[in-house]
DNA sequence: CCAGCACATCGACGCTTGTCGAATCAGCCG
DNA sequence: CGGCTGATTCGACAAGCGTCGATGTGCTGG
């Protein structure tokens, strides 16, 4: 719509939206925040995102994450999924590239569904 | 161990993960969280969610929330999904059926999400 | 008992998505 | 340079998903 390469966020932490039991979504808000569960509805992209999330550092490089099942391909479609959702950022360093969590985006999704509020 | 429609806020929110930053996700427990999120990656779904979530009451009927843009079949297909993925339960009372959140089963997804522990 | 409302199911149709192998790009080192 | 390893992109294909109209089911009221 607005901007073809951007992912669905910006990195200025704008929460987007209160807990949900405070308010219903709108239909925009809606399509943002579907967006990122919808990079997350995958077991693989789940646990690849697991694994650069519990990684020591807060950072892992391809070939350590990489033995999730599927073909190495795969694996690289599916970062480039997550980075798209804004989900993960990621860093070529020499050979190797880098990923790791992107808080603001992740906090902003756990805050939507915190019923406790 | 089946407790069939208490709204307990139970220690039941032992349902499956610790915080994603303390440990990667099993293979089968990728399984069911991304089925979770799945079942929130649609737009229109997770409006109809939010709107039963934001309810007062804490329950909906359909006729209070399918005006989301989408025929009535539809509405109903993402109810049983969400039904489906143990997000929502359902009851009929007369002629209407409410909905209502299954907040333990959301307080995992959240909890998942915590990445400030 | 029948008309009507609320909601669910069915069957069909496009579009999207996950997956793969092959090819390509990007650094490193001998 | 030339080969090697890590990672992304490309093209293709089957399966899954969202959507609809038509139809079915359950309940209420006349």
């Amino acid at each position: 719509m607005s901007n073809p390469k951007v992912p669905v966020l910006e990195p200025d932490a704008a929460p987007c939206c209160p807990p949900i039991t405070s308010a219903e979504l709108s239909a925009e808000d809606a399509v943002r925040m579907a967006a990122m569960f919808k990079a997350l509805s995958d077991p693989v992209r789940l646990r690849l995102f697991s694994r650069v999330a519990s990684h020591p550092g807060g950072e892992a490089c391809v070939c350590d994450i990489q033995d999730v099942g599927v073909s190495q391909p795969t694996v690289s479609h599916h970062l480039k999924k997550l980075r798209e959702a804004g989900l993960l950022t990621s860093e070529r360093r020499g050979t190797w590239v880098y990923y790791r969590v992107a808080p603001s985006v992740v906090a902003g999704m756990a805050a939507l569904l915190d019923l406790s509020r």
